[in-house]
RNA sequence: GGAGAGGUGGCCGAGUGGCUGAAGGCGCCGGUUUGCUAAACCGGUGACGGGGCAACCCGUUCGGGGGUUCGAAUCCCCCCCUCUCCGCCA
């Protein structure tokens, strides 16, 4: 949530910064224009209090001695009245302007590429897109013939885009999470954490899903949502908290399945494993002091790469432009690999800075060194990696003519072979 | 799901209608003492909002929301959460 406070003093900075993705002109006067009559309602409804409670104790003193107060009493009742009536149309501006800053996104850092995604900027490329003297198969060709995936039988059992790993598919799927949390936890310094896959609204309110998300989550009936990702629960696990600075900057990782409706995203770049409803995914997430959120950022990133040099696949980092930002975010870097066999980079890892954004809405506060005023956290979170796109690409890449697909090195002693073969055997 | 007990400041914990923003302890900050550290001692220390250049003033706040009352941490109702027992179940 922006501060509402930066918006009744800098309007019209607020709203150059937030032009730079859309134009939230009206929705930046609507605020303006609620948080003026709120505060004009609560002077008004203050002074009234401050009258109240002093008629009050004047009560309190006249009933200890004994003297008669009917006519004190009577005041106060008309007060309250008036009290009451004022109070409600407090909560009532108070529910419009907070309703209007949670609709709005986090404001993009300075240098970040103004536009659509046209002007994303290609930061620098990792490694090199293999050649091959045949032609690539796309990875739904290599899953059947490998008898690794199942795309039909996913489809029979709960609809498209829910993909079932069969076998060594599955146990790849295993291998690849469980090596990505060991190199976290054991060489990044990250905590780990098995989060729940359902939370509540305060919580999708509080890392930014909510409002903007609403139609993209699948929900329950209980009003819990299916997380989209595991950055949900776990930057939420400090919603409502003080941290001390002693313990800061936090660092977790979380393995999870991730739940996407993605309604209305039907088409190209969907098939096979490319854009799925259900996924797996190892988040990295972030918490710092305001200062520190440039370092951690270029920190998480490294830790991401790291993922992606380690399984030897071609990557490239993207700065993406305020267009194609995400809510919450004040700054991305993307990291698309390459997949060899449908020849598209693909984006398997999203690095953001959400600055102040989440932990204003899901108040994540920290008490600086000194003991000063607890302050807002930034928050940042990074895929370490996405398991699917991952896959594709050291399926696409790694592959043979005969469909064989070489494992990558790190992975072999969590996977147990060096190869897969058609047919099944290893 | 049923019965009972509870939810108070950064943490623990007292508090049954006005004198309680809330005892006490821990933690934290400052100081004294100290070769250093620790201990001891003294003082300070909630959060949020509004007003003010500021000192400061005012309001709100005892899980959340309603209600009773001139006045609620305290009484009533609903909801959430935790614990104990029972039931059910991987």
């Amino acid at each position: 949530m922006l501060d509402v406070k930066l918006v009744r003093e800098s309007p019209g900075a607020v709203e150059a910064a937030l032009r730079r993705r859309a134009d939230y002109g009206d929705e930046i006067e609507t605020i303006r224009q609620a948080d003026e009559r709120r505060r004009g309602l609560l002077q008004k409804v203050e002074a009234l209090k401050a009258e109240r409670n002093r008629a009050s104790e004047e009560v309190a003193t006249r009933k200890k001695v004994g003297d008669d107060a009917t006519d004190l009493l009577q005041e106060l009742k008309t007060l309250s009245g008036s009290i009451k009536t004022l109070d409600q149309k407090v909560r009532e501006v108070d529910g419009q302007l907070r309703d209007a800053l949670l609709g709005l996104p986090n404001l993009p850092l300075d240098d970040v590429p103004e536009g659509d995604e046209t002007a994303n900027i290609l930061e620098r490329t990792w490694g090199n897109p293999p050649s091959f003297a045949f032609e690539p198969k796309p990875h739904w060709e290599l899953g059947e013939l490998l008898g690794i995936l199942d795309l039909a039988r996913g489809a029979k059992v709960s609809g498209s885009g829910f993909p079932v790993f069969t076998g060594k598919g599955a146990k790849l799927v295993r291998a690849m999470v469980s090596f990505m949390l060991d190199v976290h936890t054991e060489e990044h310094g990250y905590r780990e954490i098995a989060p729940p896959y359902l939370v509540n609204a305060d919580s999708a309110l509080g890392t930014g899903q909510l409002p903007d998300l609403e139609n993209n989550m699948y929900v329950t009936e209980d009003g819990l949502f299916l997380i989209p990702t595991a950055e949900v629960p776990v930057t939420n696990l400090h919603r409502d908290e003080i941290l001390d600075h002693k313990q800061m900057p936090l660092g977790y990782v979380a393995y999870s399945p991730c739940f996407r409706r993605e309604a209305g995203a039907h088409g190209k770049d969907t098939r096979g494993l490319i854009r799925v409803h259900q996924f797996d995914k190892v988040e990295l997430v972030r918490l710092c002091a305001p200062g520190e959120s440039t370092s951690e950022h270029a920190l998480l990133l490294g830790h991401a790469e790291t993922i992606l040099r380690r399984l030897e696949i071609p990557y490239r980092v993207v700065v993406l432009a305020t267009g194609d930002l995400g809510f919450a975010s004040a700054k991305t870097y993307d990291l698309e690999v390459w997949a060899g066999g449908v020849k598209q980079w693909l984006e398997a890892s999203s690095a953001s800075t959400c600055t102040d954004f989440q932990a204003r809405r899901a108040n994540i506060r920290y008490r600086p060194a000194g003991g000063g005023k607890p302050e807002f956290v930034h928050t940042l979170n990074a895929s370490g990696v996405a398991l699917p796109r991952t896959l594709i690409a050291i399926l696409e890449n790694n592959q043979e003519e005969d469909g064989s697909v070489r494992i990558p090195e790190v992975l072999i002693p969590y996977f147990g072979s060096e190869r897969l073969t058609p047919g099944g055997q290893t």
